[in-house]
DNA sequence: CGGCAGCAACGAAAATAATCGTACTTTGTC
DNA sequence: GACAAAGTACGATTATTTTCGTTGCTGCCG
């Protein structure tokens, strides 16, 4: 239904903003993800307009600054970009992914990778079971 | 040291062509990623030039059909790519890209999986010992 | 009332990706 | 030696992304 396109890498800037800070003007996303001043004003004007016309953005038009808000969520953003990346890079492989990640990953605190474990386990026993 | 561009979507394909069958010559890469026949010779051709110039790929010119290497490994390319999607779309967050990750798998075999926990637990032994 | 600040719309330019056609070169075959 | 087959090189084209300047509108303030 949906099938949205891929936002690309300053789009998603925009996106993470609204999602991180909610619904806001173009002045307001500009502000924050040009701290530097280095863009125009109407380089995410624009940016913003574009991805309205993709459908990326829904937009309140009824004050004179329009406010912006995502249209999808960045769980759902993300899961899409995953899968497109994972097919593209691992050709569908999510372990062959996840393992590399792990293996970079030098993060990942205590109670992550219990929160893996905990998930790995359950699918392993969800495995066991129906699918296979 | 190496620095490479990230490859491109086309030119990750064949990359993933050297990288499965070895080296070949531009003939062999178009058959094999072009089995519909649906694009030019030269365009695999040109291709292949371009990731030459940026490096990607090393040339053989010692024969008239030129014979193409990826430059680097497969492990090292998808590590870098995934360096720069976990940093863009998941501001750095490994665990979330990994949870995400799993959670999308449909396969994921038994094997696999057994294989990412004893990941995860040599991670949290880590852990629990030097790194923090 | 007049001007200025803030905003949206638009067109355009530069950079990159992807595609193809044409032209030139090499080589094996008759 | 001439021709056809197979290669490479190169330029041009189209589409997309990112960036900006200019224009025009709307209110507010003095």
């Amino acid at each position: 239904m949906s099938k949205l396109p891929a936002p690309t890498p300053s789009e998603l800037k925009i996106l993470q903003c609204l999602w991180h800070h909610g619904p806001a003007t173009v002045r307001s996303v500009h502000e924050r993800i040009n701290a530097d001043g280095s863009l125009s004003y109407t380089t995410t004007l624009k940016q913003m307009q574009i991805m309205h016309g993709k459908g990326l953005v829904e937009r309140d038009d009824s004050q004179r600054a329009h406010v912006f808000r995502a249209a999808l969520g960045e769980a759902e953003t993300q899961e899409a970009m995953l899968n497109d990346f994972m097919s593209r890079v691992y050709e569908g492989s999510a372990s062959r992914l996840v393992m590399q990640a792990l293996g970079i990953s030098r993060p990942a605190s205590v109670s992550e990778l219990e929160e893996i474990d905990r998930l790995v386990k359950k699918l392993r026993a969800d495995s066991e079971r129906g699918t296979e």
